[in-house]
DNA sequence: GAAAATTGTTCAATATACTAAACATGTACA
DNA sequence: TGTACATGTTTAGTATATTGAACAATTTTC
C-alpha cells in the first residue's frame, strides 16, 4: 500500500517567502538547522513531528496549517459581503464585535478587521507574535488606544501604527456613541 | 529553548484502545511495525511525520485528530518599544479625496489610503506593478469597482480582493449619498 | 494444571533524520 | 573591479527513528 504523506514542503516554503523570512532567521526563531530546513523544503527528508512542530511555532501557525494538502485557488476577485452571517471572530469583551474583513487563505501575513464598539466597551489584546504591527483606522467614533504603557486619543479619521507584541487594548470611553475601527495586522519579523 | 511536540503518543493508545484494536491489527492496518507503535505510545520516541500519518490512516481519523495537543503551552514574547503616531497628507483628485494613511517610509511594501467620494465622483487608476493587490473595504455608503471586465457593487462593510496590475475604477454613483472606503496596497516584492 | 495463543515490551541492527561546517552563488558596497 | 556579506545547497558525521526478532506477562484451551 502506497501512502503519501502530505507534502510539508511547499506549504513551509510558501509560508516562508510570504513572510519574507530566510532559512537563517527562520532556524533561529524555530530552533531547526537550515540544512534541515532546506532539506524539508525540497522533499528531500521525511522530517519529524517534533521537528515540524518547531516550525509550525517559528512560522506563528497551526501545526495543522503546514501538513494540510490545500491547492490553494488563487482567485482575482474576491468579495466579502458585509451583510451576511461572514466570520466573525469571538471575544470575552462585551459590546465589541469583531469581523474578519479577509479571507485567511489569500494572504499569510496580512490580515484585515472591522471592529465595532458599542458604548463604554473595551477590547483587551494579548501580545503578539514579536514584529507584529498593527495598523488602525479609526472609520467611526473615538477610541482610547492604550500599547504598553502609552496612551494616545483618536477621533474619526485619525491612523495608528503600533507593535503590537506587547499587551495592548482599545476602548471607546464614549457610553453614547459607538465607534469602528479598521484594523490590519501584519505578521513580518523585523529583518536584521 | 526547549519546545514539547505535542503527546501524540496519549492519542493514538486512547484512539486504539477505544476501537479495540491490538498493536498487531493496528500494524498491519497502518504499516508500521508494532515495535515503533508501543514506543510511541509510551514516548519513547519522536516519530516521523510520514509514520504518523500511516497511523492516522490505520485509525481512521484525520492526522490533526492525533496531533491535537489539548494542553498547549503560551507563548512567550519579547518586549519592543512601542510605535509612534504617523502623520497625515492630503491629495485631491476632482469630487475624490484620498487621505494617505501610512507613510511611505513606514512600511516599504505596504500604503493604506482613505478615500471619500463626493456624489456622482470617479477614480480612475492605471495599472500598477505585476502582483500589486488591493484590499478594499467599504466604510461608508455604496461605491461600485470595476476591474477589468469585473464589476461589483459593494455596500457598507463590504469588502473586496483584486489583483490591480489591470486598470481599475471605483465610482460612487449616487448623487446624494457620499461614500467612502479603506484601501489598503500591497506592493509585491517581485524585482524589475 | 500445562501448552499454546495473545498482547505489550525490549534488543540488536539498520535506515535515515538531523546537525555543523564547507560550499556555491549571488548581491551590495567601497 | 575587488571585498565583504548574505542566502540557499551539499557533505560528512552523529543521533535516533524504525524494524524484525526475542522476550515477558497474561489469557485461552484442552
Amino acid at each position: 500500500m502506497e501512502i503519501n504523506p502530505p507534502a510539508i514542503g511547499k506549504n513551509i516554503q510558501r509560508l516562508r517567502n510570504n513572510r519574507k523570512l530566510t532559512l537563517n532567521v527562520l532556524s533561529e526563531r524555530s530552533g531547526v538547522s537550515k540544512a534541515m530546513l532546506s532539506q524539508i523544503e525540497s522533499d528531500k527528508v521525511n522530517p519529524t513531528v517534533a521537528t515540524v512542530w518547531k516550525i509550525a511555532r517559528g512560522l506563528n501557525v497551526e501545526l495543522n496549517d503546514l501538513l494540510d494538502a490545500q491547492g490553494e485557488p488563487k482567485r482575482v476577485f474576491s468579495l466579502n459581503p458585509a451583510g451576511d452571517e461572514g466570520p466573525k471572530l469571538e471575544t470575552h469583551d462585551k459590546g465589541v464585535t469583531i469581523k474578519i474583513l479577509s479571507p485567511l487563505h489569500m494572504v499569510e501575513d496580512l490580515e484585515m478587521y472591522l471592529i465595532s464598539f458599542d458604548g463604554h466597551s473595551k477590547l483587551e489584546s494579548e501580545p503578539h507574535y514579536p514584529g507584529t504591527q498593527e495598523y488602525l483606522t479609526v472609520v467611526k467614533g473615538a477610541v482610547e488606544v492604550t500599547v504598553g504603557e502609552n496612551t494616545a486619543e483618536l477621533h474619526k479619521g485619525d491612523f495608528l501604527v503600533y507593535h503590537c507584541d506587547i499587551e495592548h487594548s482599545i476602548a471607546n470611553h464614549s457610553s453614547t456613541q459607538p465607534a469602528q475601527v479598521h484594523m490590519v495586522v501584519r505578521f513580518s519579523p523585523e529583518k536584521r
